[in-house]
DNA sequence: CCCTCATATCGAAGAACGTCTATATAAGAC
DNA sequence: GTCTTATATAGACGTTCTTCGATATGAGGG
């Protein structure tokens, strides 16, 4: 179970969401971050551990550098979870549809 | 078009989601939220202003009172925003379905 | 009109947050 | 080991946010 506040915050940021655009679908170098964003690098560092926190990225170090990546499972599954806790008994319904 | 900024600021609260939480299937006038949070009513006003800045609620003046109930339309469509630009090509996709 | 009830706005205090510079840690090359 | 590169952590600073008490506004009753 998400905690949805927890889950907000970790999105309750243009950097952040700059970051996991970013991530959402590549692996990344904290570096290729830093020269993708303009911010400094230990900015991104303190944005990437908060992402952590909240699940919403994996990180994987390979020799000097960590690659992280959009956990998208995590992602969808806290807007599921907010738009269900919130809005249970609307007529437009979301729905989680595995594809073929 | 959603700001997804805007939008995870306004849910990234906890007496924000307790409102929301109220609100989400009834009209509730200010002093009714007020008597279900242990908050003060400036701070429920405080809140409702913000929710309101963000599509977030509607609301009512009927005599002395004001009634607000949750946009869930907007809720929906936020999250459903966010789920599909941060997670694109995602194998468990976001349906918005409507019921018969 | 004045009074009362319901809500909004103002202004201040404290906490939380985002950002930076400086420094520490981790890992590989030599 | 030392040096270099990549990332994380610490500390400081300014900004934004949450909350409150006090006060203003709005609406109806007498």
């Amino acid at each position: 179970m998400i905690d949805k506040v927890a889950f907000a915050k970790a999105l309750a940021d243009e950097t952040r969401q700059q970051i996991m655009a970013l991530c959402c679908c590549q692996q990344l170098s904290v570096n290729d971050i830093v020269s993708a964003l303009d911010v400094a690098q230990p900015t991104v560092s303190h944005h990437l551990a908060v992402l952590k926190k909240a699940g919403l990225v994996r990180s994987e170090r390979r020799g000097k550098q960590v690659f992280y990546t959009l956990n998208r499972e995590r992602l969808v599954a806290g807007c599921c979870q907010v738009a269900e806790d919130f809005a249970p008994g609307f007529p437009v319904k979301l729905v989680v549809q595995v594809e073929e």
